[in-house]
DNA sequence: CGTCGGTTTGAGAGCCTTCAATTCTCGTGG
DNA sequence: CCACGAGAATTGAAGGCTCTCAAACCGACG
């Protein structure tokens, strides 16, 4: 489950679409127009780190596609902790599943680099193209699947186990082939990382401790670390 | 947050949309169909406790929607422990965002009634409607934001603000003004709910207790409370 | 009336958080 | 090039929360 990549080309999304019917999928023509496409056209943002893309009740009048670098999308909830809902890396998109007002902060981790879209063109492309309004069902599935497979099991898990997931999670999205010996670069804290699997930071430390000590991983700086037994950290970050 | 009701008519969701083009609503005449108008045409099916109306892996060939009763979606974590990624109530509908397979299994909960649409049905519908192609994309938008907002912040909760979160769901779902003095009917068990905020039978027991004993919460009996103190018990659902 | 599944309560062990102190890292300025 | 300082990471100890194991209770049903 941790192996397939979801930086996968368009037309693989495409392919697995369980909604567009494929008998259409050739009359597209020329103005089938991709979002990646429609990207391509607007000019890059740049954000250095600890920048904020957009605030949590800002209005929602653009999406994002990241070009390079990482966001983390957070709220706080009334007891005053923060919850990191996700973070995203390049390629991917933000805002397709935004109502009216944005429900997170988007601040960047890292320098980072993104393609604006108003929202009205958006709604305007996919009003006039199905292939458009499919694709951004497809990617609201992806980010359904992506919620089912890779967040919500983190709730069953003890501290190991959820850092261990969150390792794959990084090492799926940064190197092509995960296997070990592949190094994963890990740009945010240990307090973003808490604030994400819903722990502590020193709680998140610890773990990181047991994990090197039982061989699993091993590390370079704090924020690197060596994958020395994939199997092992699987079976970790499934529950043992 | 707590207080919108999902189970809003169609038209309240179109109205949300973030994604369709207002100036086109007009023009989808009488071709347009919603899938509640399609599901209306299907015979109904009905279950009893227990049974299981797909299972995790099967071809995920059909979608559903339920007209009565709950239904769970769950699956097993390699170590044993059952996740339960959701409960289904009337209107709900299942499978728009699955692939090839199922990735959960669905079990009923209490006698249920559903109505079957062959997911083939849906695909060439929606390549010949935008309207409900749109609708498609909402209902997923919908998902999203009930996962982001109900279940999402439970990682981030004590055993106690998750049960009373899991009360005030299920509060919103079953009746339509939700105060104090209101009944919830809780028809999964401990177990169930064990499952699916991530503890355990005892735990959730215990931490029944504990909302009864502080007065947020009066059992009637174990499948029956009522709310004593609505405010109460948002606080503690949002970590106090 | 007895059984069975589900619920509730208790006790002890293990896990996580809190608070505190120490070490590490890395960019900056000398 | 090296020293310095701020922020991050790490480690320790104590206490609270949750899990496990066990036992008692309850209600529906045959």
């Amino acid at each position: 489950m941790f192996m397939h990549s979801p930086e996968a080309p368009q037309r693989a999304i495409f392919d697995r679409s369980g909604l567009s019917d494929p008998a259409d999928r050739s009359s597209l023509g020329s103005e089938a127009r991709t979002l990646s496409s429609i990207v391509k056209g607007q000019k890059q943002i740049c954000y250095s780190p600890k920048s904020i893309i957009f605030h949590e009740g800002d209005d929602s009048d653009s999406i994002y596609q990241l070009a390079s670098g990482m966001v983390c999308l957070y709220r706080f909830l009334p007891n005053g902790r923060r919850l990191i809902a996700r973070f995203l890396v390049a390629q991917d998109i933000v805002g397709l599943s935004f109502d009216e007002e944005c429900p997170f902060t988007a601040e960047c981790v890292e320098p980072t680099t993104v393609y604006k879209i108003a929202r009205s063109q958006v709604r305007t492309l996919c009003a006039h193209s199905p292939a458009l309004q499919n694709e951004v069902a497809m990617l609201l599935k992806t980010e359904l699947t992506t919620e089912r497979n890779d967040i919500l099991p983190m709730m069953h898990l003890l501290a190991e186990g959820r850092v261990a997931r969150l390792l794959l999670i990084l090492a799926r999205r940064g190197g092509a082939n995960c296997n070990s010996g592949d190094r994963i670069q890990i740009s945010m804290t240990r307090g973003d990382i808490a604030d994400f699997i819903g722990l502590t930071t020193e709680t998140v430390c610890r773990s990181f401790a047991k994990l090197r000590k039982a061989g699993l991983i091993s590390a370079v700086s704090p924020d690197k670390v060596l994958i020395k037994n994939l199997p092992g950290l699987i079976a970790i970050a499934e529950g043992e």
